[in-house]
This record gives structure tokens, sequence and C-alpha cells, in this order.
DNA sequence: ATAGCACCTGGAGTATACTCCAAGTCAAGA
DNA sequence: TCTTGACTTGGAGTATACTCCAGGTGCTAT
């Protein structure tokens, strides 16, 4: 798979693609002549799962950690295993981060319903 | 309230405190005898808010409009709650990504639990 | 064979959100 | 009075994560 096709399919620019390959959130990816990239299943797998954890918060770092330790082997599975909860605890603090100022944004936007009706606000900011 | 305090109290330093005011995150603080910050309650609300907000990722952008909305008084009530509507679907979106991200993770790491006790991991990356 | 296009690399530039610093003011205690 | 310490401002510097660009290569269709 070509990189533009890659590009189209992630919805990650071309130059992203090159980037994370580049400081290594993404192993890197093999060669056709003329040393085009082109994208195995595999390299597929590895974009996904980077969307998907960036898309949630985590850091470019800790993802180039978890790779650098997926390439060496077996005998980082139980520093992956750790790598990955703490990853998960921090995706947990800011799950309750967004819950409360959802809270809180309803709260408000309930009382600027409210408000609506009457034209004016006379509580809080 | 002096700036000492209230850094101590939320947990934000003095510099931030002081450029969030500067780029209107936060409303400007009256000043005390030699221009001095004096933080009122009010000002505390809306430290708070922003601190609560940040945290779950709403952009600087977002809280400055905001800010100037409010301070613009009753005819933004409308604009206000627009505002925070957006951000609340901005919110649901970024909710919705780390729960993704999170049932992957808890995929992962049980898969690596697993493969503790065996050693290896045949599975994939 | 030559124009066009997709691709390549290395490096510079940008946006966001702080964070640090220099130089100065002011009030209070020794 | 002099020093100390908390505070002030304006501006520069930093980290993160892209994003853009110049200059170059190589396949493909005319």
């Amino acid at each position: 798979m070509t990189i533009s096709e890659v590009s189209e399919k992630y919805g990650l620019s071309q130059d992203t693609l090159r980037y994370y390959e580049r400081i290594g959130v993404i192993p890197p990816v093999k060669r056709k002549a003329g040393g085009v990239r082109d994208y195995t299943e595999e390299d597929l797998g590895w974009i996904e799962l980077a969307k998907c954890m960036r898309s949630a918060g985590l850091s470019m770092e800790a993802l180039i950690q978890y790779v650098n330790l997926a390439r060496q082997g077996d005998e980082t599975i139980a520093a992956r295993r750790d790598l990955l909860n703490d990853q998960r605890k921090q995706l947990m603090k800011q799950y309750e981060a967004i819950r409360a100022a959802k809270e809180r944004l309803d709260y408000k936007i309930s009382r600027y319903d409210e408000a609506m009706k009457t034209g004016r606000l006379s509580w809080d900011k």
C-alpha cells in the first residue's frame, strides 16, 4: 500500500506518516524500488494503534518507547505490560477530568437554557 | 488572596496564573497598593473553572472567548450557551476516544498478563 | 525523450501552552 | 537606612507535535 492510500485510509497526512516513522512511533516501513514506502498489513496495524492512542492523548514518547520495546523481542514483555498499565492509569485520570468538566458544562448549559427564557442571568459567570 | 496562595491552592504556578490573566483565560484581577494582585472569591471561581476545563482538554482559545463573552454582559447569553455546547460536543468525542483506547489497552494488557505466564508472545505487537 | 506526477530526504517553520528570566517596585524587619 | 523577599512587567525560551518546503529521484504516458 502506498503512503497516499494509507493517508487516505486513516486520515493522517503523508507528512505525519513519515514523521511517525522517522521518530519511531511506528517501526520502519519496507521500501520498494526507488525507496518508496510499501506499507504491509502489519504496518497498518501499527498506524492504527498509534492513531487510536494519540487520539486518546497518549504521548509520542510513550508510543515510541512501546515500539522500541516491541522491536526488542520477547524479553521486554513485562516492561511493555508495565508501560501499558501506566498509560492506562493516565487515561483513566483523563477520563475522570473529562467527566467532571462535562458535568460542569451540563450544569452551566442548563442554566443558560433557563436564562434564555427570561433573557437574563442572575446567578454566576 | 495573594498569587502565592492561589498558586498553592490550585496547583497552578504563579507564572501560569499571570499568563492566564494576561491572555484573558481569566478576567483581570484587581490590584492592591503597589500593583500586587489581590484575588477575590470571584477570581478564584474563574481560576477553578479554567483549571477544570483545561484539565479536560478545552483550548485556551475557547476559554478566552467564553470570558470575553461573559464580560460583555447579558446580551451574549445565547452565544455563551452555544460555545459551551460546542465544547461539550468536543468533550464527548474525546471521552469516546479515551474509552476506545482504554478498551484496546485492556485487551493488550490482558494478553501480556497471559504471556507473562508462558514467557512468550505469539499473537501480535 | 521528455513532461508530469508521486514519492523521497533533511531541515526549517508553526501553533499551543506554558515556563523562565532580567530588571524593577514596594513593604517590613534588623 | 538597608536588606530581604514577595511581587511586578515585558519579553524570550522551551516542549510537543506536527506541517511545510526545497531540491532531488524515478516510473509512466505521450
